[in-house]
RNA sequence: GCGGAAUUGGUGAAGUGGUUAACACGGCGGAUUGUGGUUCCGUUAUGCAUCGGUUCGAUCCCGAUAUUCCGCCCCA
């Protein structure tokens, strides 16, 4: 049997960092204010045709589509901004406290062609805020993400961000691309001429026209935006510079997702050989979202953060999220297999790691297990040990051994390993 | 969806159309059966991604499939 392609086992190291970054991004979202959401994996197909938009590559040709059992058309969640919201709505939690802060990380799925960063069930940290105009979130949300890139140590990153505006700025502007490029779309590429007619801001977006005359004296949406959308986006830069965020406006992001009003933005990863992967978190506004789907007019802001491409990139600048736990101690006995397991039960009731010698290996392999597992304390039980009811417990780095009664053998423990060990 | 390159044990890998598939690391066992992390010895792939084909014979040649990696599209 063979793992399906695109997917991943998680376990040793990897489990390890999963576990970690979630604490890390738990603690960070704990200084926000940020609830942590779990929405089901799967949804109404439909939710996200509505939300990222039926012309986008993510709906046309990359999701996990199925019929369940009773008929109902199911999708397995491509991204995660859908899910809360619909969540948000059902819940009416816009009739809570606001705005509301929300973050989730789990599995997302897109039908693609895998390549190193890219999985097709990847793993998404996201936040998202719900209910205000104010560009202060806008601002909080890129340096909540830039925050989490300094705490993790990855300098190296680099914010851009642009504008959409409204949506009566962004239909001005589609109207005037789509004017511009009429006369020269037998100059364009096959992807452009099809984007023209699906969506014809991805055009700038393009890679391959990206030299040409045309694509450089193109329109640009500064040029227009209406005087709210302009204030709207100056007053998001001036909360950056307030906060010290270095950014560059690149009129180009458009974002593949159709939800985008005002702010959106990217942060990259300068770092050697990730090719077009380099995009380790986006986002933006999406004040319509919420009405679109069903719900009252409420505007949000969030971004998320791929799991694999961040992990990758802490790797190629070897930063570990945390050591791996190991047991404090480990028990050795000599033919009293059953006095070391209840041992064994004890010591982790009170709250000590413990492993113990399962296998029946010689004394020696276990010594070695015990170093393997850089244990703090050998505890050995043999036939003297349980006669007389004192056990041998040696300190795996200084090599003294104490011979401690039972009774004692917590408090003894407890004073020896002191705060290393949790209660 | 398109183009290209790979695929040998737990890991890193060498290798050949023909009896036993190097070497290293790791694992397990042992070197006076209650005290180790060094050293030494032994052992560790009935098999070279899978399935077919060519051949007297294929891990090595050919084809298909799968997976991985790289580029494009797109995205986190």
């Amino acid at each position: 049997m063979q793992k399906v392609k695109g997917t991943y086992d998680i376990f040793g190291d990897k489990s390890n960092d999963m576990i970690n970054f979630r604490l890390i991004v738990q603690a960070l979202m704990d200084k926000y204010n940020a609830k942590y959401f779990e929405t089901p994996i799967f949804e109404y197909s439909k939710l996200f045709h509505r939300s990222v938009g039926e012309t986008t590559d993510i709906v046309n040709k990359e999701t996990y589509d199925f019929k369940d059992r009773g008929g109902r058309d199911l999708t397995l969640r491509p991204e995660g901004t859908a899910g809360i919201v619909r969540s948000f709505i059902e819940n009416k939690l816009y009739a809570s406290n606001l705005p509301l802060k929300a973050w989730y990380m789990g599995p997302m799925f897109r039908y693609e062609r895998p390549q190193s960063g890219r999985f097709r069930q990847f793993y998404q940290f996201g936040y998202e805020c719900f209910g205000s105009f104010n560009p202060m979130m806008d601002a909080e949300v890129i340096s909540i993400a830039v925050n989490l890139f300094k705490l993790l140590g990855l300098d190296n990153i680099k914010v851009n961000i642009n504008t959409l505006g409204d949506f009566e700025s962004r239909e001005n502007y589609r109207t005037a691309l789509l004017d511009y490029f009429k006369p020269h779309l037998e100059e364009l590429c096959d992807d452009c001429k099809n984007r023209y007619e699906k969506n014809p801001l991805r055009i700038l977006d393009c890679k391959r026209d990206s030299e040409n005359e045309i694509m450089k004296n193109a329109p640009k949406m500064i040029d227009y935006l209406n005087e709210e959308s302009k204030i709207h986006f100056d007053k998001v830069k001036k909360f950056l510079d307030d906060l010290d965020i270095k950014y560059e406006v690149n009129h180009k992001i458009v974002r593949g997702l159709d939800y985008y009003t005002h702010t959106v933005f990217e942060i990259e990863a300068d770092i050697e050989g990730f090719g077009s992967q380099n995009v380790l978190a986006a986002g933006g506004r999406y004040n319509n979202l919420v009405q679109n789907i069903g719900g009252p007019s409420v505007p949000g802001v969030g971004f998320a953060l791929g799991l694999e491409r961040l992990l990758l990139a802490l790797e190629k600048k070897n930063i570990s999220l945390g050591e791996e736990v190991n047991p404090d101690l480990y028990i050795i006995s000599i033919d009293q297999d059953d006095k070391a397991f209840s041992l064994s039960n004890y010591l982790r009731l009170n709250g000590f790691n413990t492993e113990m010698d399962y296998m029946r290996r010689n004394f020696k392999s276990n010594f070695k297990v015990a170093d393997r597992l850089n244990v703090k304390y050998i505890i050995i039980v043999g036939e003297e040990e349980v006669n007389k009811k004192i056990l041998t417990v040696k300190d795996n780095n200084t090599k003294d051994e104490y011979k401690v009664k039972m009774e004692d053998l917590i408090s003894f423990l407890d004073k020896k390993l002191g705060d290393n060990h949790e209660d």
